[in-house]
DNA sequence: GGCTTAATAT
DNA sequence: CATATTAAGC
């Protein structure tokens, strides 16, 4: 199993690919209980798989909590309280799945707008039957943007807007990733992918193994390759290694120019050490060395005045066979989210359903210190070091909230899961975060259940066969 | 193709 | 902000 390494993942989408367009999952969206049902229908007769639901909040909901899992998004523009467009940008935000937008409007602006939002096609009401039959490309497409394709290209159809196919590789990346071992734990029937890949977070472990490789390539010598093959963790990407070996060679030369500056602090309070345990010397030459090796004494002793931000070390050499296998990968699938939704939700009372992918044990509480990002610790150490200048770190509640809810998309999942209500547990600050349209939005998304849209629309199972009249 | 760099996006 | 992605020149 672990020898398919990246493959495994395209391996086991072909697998399920066999039958493929067949039962696609498809979450539609329409406040029209005639267009949604209709819609429906006609979705059964290509034999796909759809669910509808009448509003984009309740869809959000459904999308988050992750009980169901789906390959598509079909969604009307019109409608009251969050339209689709709203719907869209929120799924572009959170998930990792096409978007079909759906109007009676051809208006070219509404079209565009669908497109620019990244919607996956643009369809125009009434739907036809064998607009449908071909709606399975998106997904395609959306699981590998690479193979370009020539998937129907019949069927012409007169009102349909598409985006071109690069449009997505633009939005989206290409790597899908994921399918790694933190998959294995839950349904392997679960192709698709709801969450996007969540961006490598350099922890204090990452960047010490990124050192120590370079240490021993020589800086000179470290391209984003060696370093890579020298860190040996799985899910660092080339590019990844590249961005960051950037990173550290512009923070080089800004050290160099300027050495009574504080850049050199600067970089590493980003990584949690204050240089005073001399972890890296600047040599003559220019040349960075690691003195120490051991990288989790390092966040030990820098953490050490941190209670709970420390211990996390210990508790992971359950896992941690010595590698440092674990060190990225479990922020890998938190990055900062789990903080914020301990904040939210109330301790006892984690977002499991947001990240089934993952174990629970191993997203919350077990390893702070890895769950922490950066700018956490950072943080952290910038109030440490207020207080023990004397100041006060006054509203450290709510600066850390700010911190944290204004760095990621963690706000969104917290609130979708805790009812929406996060706004009043967390008071946000105007102006501070650059998604709080986005934020407000979903304050507004109240608390439904699952059951209770379903028992209240009660929407009786077409039986697709029939002819649907749908045209005037 | 890979590497670096800069610019730009998220 | 930190990281990712892209483009361009080598």
């Amino acid at each position: 199993m672990a020898t398919m390494g990246g493959d495994r993942r395209q391996m086991m989408e072909d697998a399920a690919e066999d039958k493929f367009p067949e039962g696609l999952r498809i979450l539609v969206v329409d406040d029209d209980r005639v267009c949604l049902t209709v819609l429906e229908a006609l979705l059964r007769r290509c034999k796909y798989q759809p669910t509808t639901v009448m509003d984009a909040k309740t869809a959000l909901r459904m999308l988050m909590a992750g009980k169901q899992q789906f390959d598509l998004v079909i969604t009307d523009v019109r409608m009251p309280d969050m339209d689709g467009f709203k719907l869209l940008k929120l799924i572009r935000l959170e998930m990792d799945l096409p978007v079909i937008m759906l109007s009676v409007d051809c208006d070219k602006k509404v079209v565009m707008k669908g497109i620019e939002h990244g919607a996956s096609d643009f369809m125009v009401k009434p739907v036809r039957t064998h607009e449908l039959k071909n709606i399975w490309q998106h997904v395609q497409r959306w699981r590998n943007p690479k193979a370009i394709s020539h998937i129907s290209d019949h069927d012409s159809d007169v009102q349909r807007v598409q985006p071109a196919p690069a449009e997505k590789s633009k939005l989206l990346g290409n790597k899908r990733n994921v399918g790694d071992d933190s998959n294995k734990h839950n349904e392997s029937t679960c192709v698709s992918t709801t969450h996007r890949k969540p961006r490598v977070t350099w922890t204090l472990q990452l960047h010490n193994k990124f050192l120590e490789a370079i240490n021993q390539i020589g800086l000179d010598r470290a391209v984003p390759k060696k370093v890579l093959e020298l860190m040996n963790v799985d899910y660092l990407s080339r590019e990844n290694i590249a961005s960051h070996l950037q990173k550290y060679r512009l923070h080089l030369k800004k050290v160099n120019s300027n050495h009574s500056g504080d850049a050199y602090e600067r970089w590493n309070s980003s990584y949690n050490m204050n240089n005073k345990d001399n972890f890296m010397h600047n040599h003559e030459h220019g040349r960075w060395s690691a003195s120490s090796s051991d990288t989790s004494s390092w966040s030990t002793n820098n953490y050490g005045a941190i209670g709970h931000l420390a211990p996390a070390m210990n508790t992971q050499s359950n896992f941690d066979m010595g590698s440092y296998l674990h060190d990225g990968r479990v922020p890998r699938y938190v990055g900062k989210q789990p903080s914020d939704a301990r904040r939210f939700t109330g301790f006892g009372d984690p977002p499991v359903s947001l990240y089934n992918n993952i174990p629970n044990e191993i997203m919350l509480d077990e390893f702070p210190s890895f769950n922490y990002s950066n700018s956490y610790a950072d943080l952290m150490c910038g109030k440490l070091m207020e207080t023990s200048k004397g100041k006060t770190p006054s509203n450290r509640q709510s600066s850390f909230a700010n911190t944290t809810v204004g760095g990621g998309r963690s706000l969104v999942a917290s609130q979708l899961l805790d009812g929406g209500d996060g706004a009043s547990i967390l008071p946000m600050q105007e102006g501070t975060l650059d998604q709080q349209p986005l934020n407000d939005q979903l304050n507004e998304i109240n608390a439904f259940s699952v059951d209770d849209i379903f028992s209240n629309m009660n929407l009786e199972d077409f039986t697709g066969d029939d002819p649907i009249v749908e045209e005037a």
